[in-house]
DNA sequence: TGCTTATTTTGATTAGTTCAAAACAAGCTA
DNA sequence: TAGCTTGTTTTGAACTAATCAAAATAAGCA
């Protein structure tokens, strides 16, 4: 999926059923450009340009969209709260970095449901399959044999 | 790694240059039998038996035992806090009904450091991979249809 | 333009976790 | 075994992320 424009990202929201205001539009916005950001990162890089959103609204709005399947929600150990970023249908996993807690998105290679059958699923039906590759990056790396 | 008794776990504590407390004792034993508990969890299922232990003693006592590698966390959506069981270094993972938010072991059965290798992995040298399945067990499944 | 209703705002509240200082006890030493 | 030292627990407070509810607002339709 490529960048969408607001008009494009309007286009979602009413095809969904979902009123098109100006805070969902730029939360997806800011999340296209800042993919795994927490819900104070999306308030804390929106609130310059909108004074009158709240951290509430933001925390609200990402449900939704969410909730929607417009955005997808990201759990990482160690990363204070939950991140978001546009969905985009592609399964794909992510790695962080232990250090600088940088994150980045590995895509999902194995076939067209990776990842999607353990050795034993006890018996579930499995849905999907989160994975989080933690690890040292280049950067840190090079600091950490500094 | 098989249940350990309560003198083997006061060894292990002693081998990583921890004091044995019966609150340690108390915590590892009860996450042997009862794992992916949360820290609310133990301290519910240890109260009767130990009406001294605080609620914030076992935060203390799951995070030190945790950075010392007795335990390990394991962070699921969806399942309000941390989770902790008892570290067995065998790398497995875990699949979660999203209906009764059950939790059950996966071992990773494929080769010896299995799931390691992401197929981009940004140049970040690897330490571990954290796999989280989500499906419906056969009971929720039953119901769910009923 | 005006109405209906979804959404946002505002304020308060909860759950999970962490922090700091004082009380306590494990383990060493004599 | 008694006493000391220091790691651990307790106690109490504080902090963050997130949720809830009611009032204010605005999107989209007639």
């Amino acid at each position: 999926m490529q960048h969408l424009t607001e008009a494009e990202w309007s286009d979602r929201l009413r095809a969904d059923g979902l009123r098109v205001t100006g805070g969902r539009v730029a939360v997806l916005g800011y999340l296209q450009q800042h993919p795994h950001s927490s819900a104070s990162d999306v308030y804390a890089g929106l609130a310059p340009a909108r004074p009158s959103l709240s951290l509430q609204s933001t925390h609200n709005i990402v449900h939704d969209l969410t909730a929607h399947g417009l955005l997808r929600r990201v759990d990482l150990p160690d990363s204070g709260g939950a991140r978001y970023e546009v969905h985009q249908h592609d399964n794909h996993h992510h790695v962080q970095c232990v250090v600088c807690q940088r994150i980045e998105d590995v895509p999902c290679t194995v076939g067209a449901a990776p990842c999607l059958t353990p050795s034993d699923g006890h018996g579930m039906r499995i849905i999907e399959a989160a994975v989080i590759f933690r690890g040292v990056c280049p950067g840190c790396e090079a600091s950490l044999s500094a």
